[in-house]
DNA sequence: TATTGTTATACTCTATAACTATA
DNA sequence: TATAGTTATAGAGTATAACAATA
């Protein structure tokens, strides 16, 4: 079997391309990587900048509450929580009634730093949807938070 | 600081949804999951089926061609080539004028398993994107792609 | 018994770097 | 020297399961 001609033309994804799946993937990859890039001068990840995001918006909320929010499971919260303590971004504090369970926080420094990293998110954003109008912004966020909506409906 | 009161109302994220890198990430780990449980029978996983039907559409291309197409780096590429040709999927055949590379073709048995894991892809799409129109589903496919497309021309 | 937070462990995916054989 | 494919290794990210303290 020594006799293959090399393929010429530029390599297609045609087929992948009509499935909206592939198409996601794509899409998430490229601007996982650079939301990355534009968190690195505020020493967050996507996860730690989600966390903060929503214990900001949550006060008092416990680690399994955010574990639900962030769809993970409660042993993945303990190390994003442990990384915003260290950094004195967020505290844990103890509840009244259940003496199990952990209110957390945000730290002034925490809603400092939070308002920063969402400034040079924005500015991520602006760059990757650099070629969809504001209107048509808008359509991309509203379809996949439907498409995301279908989660909870779904529940079997 | 034995005294913060639990929080109460649920548990929102209205500021990361906002984002719609945020959402895309929620609807791309959604639509991921069901799309390895769609797979499940036909022995694929979601890069494998990626390959094949690269592999089916561009005949004899080289594992580099298809590392370029994946976006993935050379060395990944031979863990799913390995997979696919020991499953008698795909064949590395030798190539005249280069004996450093491979063309890769989709063997008969590939290009069926190829067929079925479509059917059961397209099931899982309608599935997953059921609550948007069929013309919901283009628009949401075409900003995705275009989106996606931005990463050629940034290539710095 | 059930739940919160925790720890230890393992698994998947992918990147990096070093190697070989060809060119 | 450059390129195709390979191998070994390491790093994220996350899940699972078992545990202690508390309910």
């Amino acid at each position: 079997m020594d006799t293959a001609e090399p393929h010429k033309t530029p390599i297609t994804d045609e087929t992948l391309r009509q499935f909206g799946g592939y198409n996601l993937k794509r899409a998430y990859l490229l601007i996982r990587q650079d939301m990355m890039r534009a968190l690195e001068p505020t020493g967050l990840r996507i996860m730690t900048f989600s966390s903060l995001s929503i214990i900001s918006e949550n006060p008092n909320l416990t680690q399994s509450q955010l574990a639900k929010a962030l769809n993970i499971e409660r042993s993945g919260v303990v190390v994003l929580v442990d990384e915003l303590e260290n950094a004195d971004l967020i505290s844990r504090n103890r509840v009244k009634g259940d003496r199990r369970s952990y209110a957390l926080q945000c730290t002034p420094k925490g809603e400092g730093k939070l308002a920063k990293a969402q400034d040079l998110v924005a500015e991520h954003e602006n760059k990757m949807f650099a070629d969809l109008t504001s209107q048509e912004r808008d359509t991309l966020r509203d379809l996949l938070a439907r498409v995301d909506k279908r989660q909870s409906k779904t529940e079997d």
